[in-house]
DNA sequence: GCTATCTGATAGTCACACTATCTATGATGG
DNA sequence: CCATCATAGATAGTGTGACTATCAGATAGC
């Protein structure tokens, strides 16, 4: 197909097909003549992969770039790539230490507290990994935050979101081992991560609103009503 | 205080306390005269709220506005407060149908299969919410993100997410009954979205980690059979 | 032949989140 | 009470990211 079709068939626009070559998302298409250019399904699906990560997993083009270049780089051992594909999507973190007075100033992100907290989290339950990872040093950052807010005591229910993401960590897998070909690991893996993340996120939001009704909806109730319903369901 | 000193208390320039000031999401100092002003411990406080959501919760500047409007608006009730704070807080998402040629013209963002699948979650699981409330909408457009890259069968999954999610919400709303006293609510509940998210996120890569070590990392250890050749994907 | 579409390239736009600069003033220490 | 520094408030500028717009020339397909 030429290039409007795949504009078409993806809601991308042409320019903008364009620029995704040009930054190495996409690769080119087969020049049929000095300028036509025909392109095959698989840009279809290049092209909805990065729109996925881009709108739902809210990844910034260069950080598509990169998960792309994992995806497209062969022979390296599954779980290296795994790693990669996840390392590649630890979102966005700002210095963690939100600079200031009163944090210590050793080595890494995140508060000292904060990363002893995630050491221990990793051996107790015997998670194979480093707190020195991305994940990690985000994790220790994310507690260091809350710290600064005066959450701290918050790491006390920690074990609980540990307990749930290692639950949804082995489903995860599981849905990748079952209902993916090899070929297709990583770059399941790098949707599952990012939409993932989209789609806990959203059910958490659900849960939430269904939690504090139960918990707090009566209270309001007689005051005002009619705009309990909106805000509600939201 | 002067801006000098909440400057280095907080590790955030001064011309960007002026420009959050500007933008509204920090108050002005009060004047001591037509050109000093004086800044409490509410400001470093607020200061540092802003910074967490903004530098883990990723949020922009407009967004994290409008959580502490909310914030700063008194007398409503609790329950709809806490729709409020977790209705502005979810993420970004692109118009979710991604265009193209295969998508029904139905109302609404997302798939009409998504939508439905949403729809079912909450009733099966008796969840007080609609589908078109912002998280329903954004959990839609996510399963019709997965649907457009090839991975439908991804909704079989999302009960073992949804019981996750109901754990977290579980303890998120124990822990700001107990922790939290009535005014700090919505704050907690701002940072507790946006934060949870980020600290979830976080332990779900590494408990991938873990998970994809246990499953898959015996495998690359010697071989190399070649058959990862060529991603998929292209 | 005629018109729509295409490639490849350069340049421009727009939003966002700050930064820089400037003026007039006031604070502070010796 | 004077020199030096910090400040408020205002306006303008910067850098980045993600596209868009516009062109020139070259087909494609009727």
């Amino acid at each position: 197909m030429r290039i409007g079709e795949l504009s078409r068939r993806t809601g991308v626009s042409v320019p903008t097909i364009k620029f995704y070559v040009r930054e190495g998302l996409l690769p080119a298409g087969r020049l049929t003549s000095p300028n036509q250019a025909a392109y095959e399904e698989t840009h279809v699906r290049r092209l909805r992969l990065i729109r996925a990560l881009i709108d739902v997993g809210g990844m910034s083009v260069a950080a598509v770039g990169e998960v792309i270049a994992a995806i497209d780089d062969p022979g390296r051992p599954v779980h290296e790539l795994l790693g990669e594909a996840a390392h590649r999507m630890v979102p966005r973190y700002g210095d963690g230490s939100a600079g200031g007075d009163d944090e210590g100033e050793d080595a890494g992100p995140g508060s000292a507290e904060a990363r002893k907290r995630v050491g221990t989290l990793l051996d107790e339950r015997g998670w194979h990994g480093y707190a020195e990872s991305p994940a990690g040093q985000a994790l220790a950052v994310a507690l260091t935050a809350l710290e600064s807010v005066g959450h701290g005591r918050f790491a006390e229910v920690l074990d609980v979101y540990a307990d749930a993401a290692e639950r949804v960590a082995r489903v995860d897998l599981e849905y990748v081992a079952h209902h993916v070909a090899r070929e297709e690991l990583v770059e399941s893996v790098a949707v599952g991560t990012a939409l993932g993340d989209a789609v806990f996120a959203a059910l958490r939001r659900l849960a939430h609103t269904d939690a504090s009704y139960r918990l707090f909806g009566r209270e309001g109730e007689g005051e005002d009503e009619g705009e309990t319903e909106r805000a509600e369901g939201v």
